[in-house]
DNA sequence: AATTGCTTCAATCGACCGTTTGACAAAATG
DNA sequence: CATTTTGTCAAACGGTCGATTGAAGCAATT
């Protein structure tokens, strides 16, 4: 039925394989169908009768990369939520939201790195303007962690948790987009390190043991 | 000298300033040289009689952003420094960083939101490749930051600094070219925002008073 | 009035774009 | 074996791209 799992061997194999590895380097439009179909040794009428037309092997590639995160998101999201009924902690909020695509890079053909800035530039496009109609069950997940967050963050006001959660994917994008530029750290390392940093943004101010900070420079903020 | 700043009246203003709405709303690569010329009721010739050719005046759009707002992060980095030679706290030089491109959108004759998408635009790009020689200065004013907050928060190891400083840079780009979708939260306060927010994370793990936060789960990170 | 230098203009160039066509081969089906 | 289906191919379509040309407009200077 879903057709974003059939391909098998081929010249629509090797289209995909092509196509993933050029979007991901220089983004969705920036590649001809030529570029592709030079990559991967083929026609150009091949894209055409495999996919209906060029926007359809961007839908394809979109959604074979988008569609496996989600489920990993939910299945971990639910998970979690069946441990600890009240409220889940935080970490393991951003633990199910982030690591999903650190493992779908896994279920790829493509080099990890490859994987991981289709994503990124899957996920900067945002869903409102996907080429798709699939955007449906990314949005009611994404309202799932909105609600979860806001149950493990209840002393937060509700816009102010949707801009730390606009925080979190951004550094999110950013990390798998631009790979870390000078350490060698992995990105797995790095993505580590974004669940404790973002762990502390989220919590800022929700401390229970409310001792004012010794930085009076917050006073000086006018926002 | 800097022909950045010369333009004053004629085609060659009408250029860039539609340059700079269609850049900011469709990217740098999206936007043809026609959409430009008929968006500013001007002839194709002009561009390149202005600017050399479409690199030259996507060169311009960006310095005539980038640079002031660096310089004005250097300036006020510099004057924080001065106040507090020893080490500057981590808000001041968070705001240091950030609040530039929010005075800089002042100082064009651009909505606020356009000039905040173009911006963000052209610090996705990274600097690594951005297609002028000029980009030194940037990189040497990332470096002074980088050891302003090295010194702020000297019990940070240096890469795990540097991926810290690379989400906080991710969540920047993503509020300046993705508009606060849902809530009505002016831009100027979801700055703000992201100051408490960055300032939590910079500052994760260093607190003085040590005492192990309860979260258990943040021993099953396994990155 | 003539000249000069700066700016604008329509027209055109070759290159590349996504897409379509119809011929051809291979494989599957009867 | 004959026929249909499926896949591949070179070639061409109209359109848009960035760039260039040479003529024309125009203001200031001589």
């Amino acid at each position: 039925m879903r057709d974003h799992v059939i391909p098998e061997t081929g010249a629509k194999r090797t289209l995909l394989e092509a196509a993933e590895r050029l979007f991901a380097e220089h983004g969705f439009d920036g590649v001809s169908v030529r570029d592709i179909t030079q990559l991967s040794k083929a026609n150009v009428a091949a894209v055409h009768y495999h996919f209906g037309n060029r926007d359809g092997l961007v839908r394809l590639v979109m959604l074979r990369h988008l569609v496996p995160v989600n489920e990993e998101r939910l299945a971990r999201l639910e998970a979690a939520e069946r441990k600890s009924p009240k409220a889940v902690p935080v970490e393991e909020l951003l633990e199910a939201w982030l690591r999903p695509v650190l493992t779908a890079s896994r279920k790829s053909e493509l080099e990890a790195g490859t994987v991981y800035k289709l994503i990124g530039r899957i996920f900067a496009i945002g869903i409102e303007e996907l080429p798709t109609p699939d955007s449906e069950p990314i949005r009611q997940a994404q309202e799932r962690f909105s609600r979860a967050f806001a149950k493990a963050l209840h002393s937060v006001a509700p816009d102010e948790l949707a801009s730390r959660l606009q925080f979190v994917n951004g550094a999110l994008i950013h990390i798998l987009t631009h790979p870390s530029s000078a350490g060698e750290t992995s990105r797995e390392a790095t993505l580590g390190r974004l669940i404790r940093f973002a762990a502390a943004g989220m919590r800022e101010g929700t401390e229970v043991d409310a001792k004012p900070k010794d930085k009076g420079a917050q006073a000086t903020f006018g926002f």
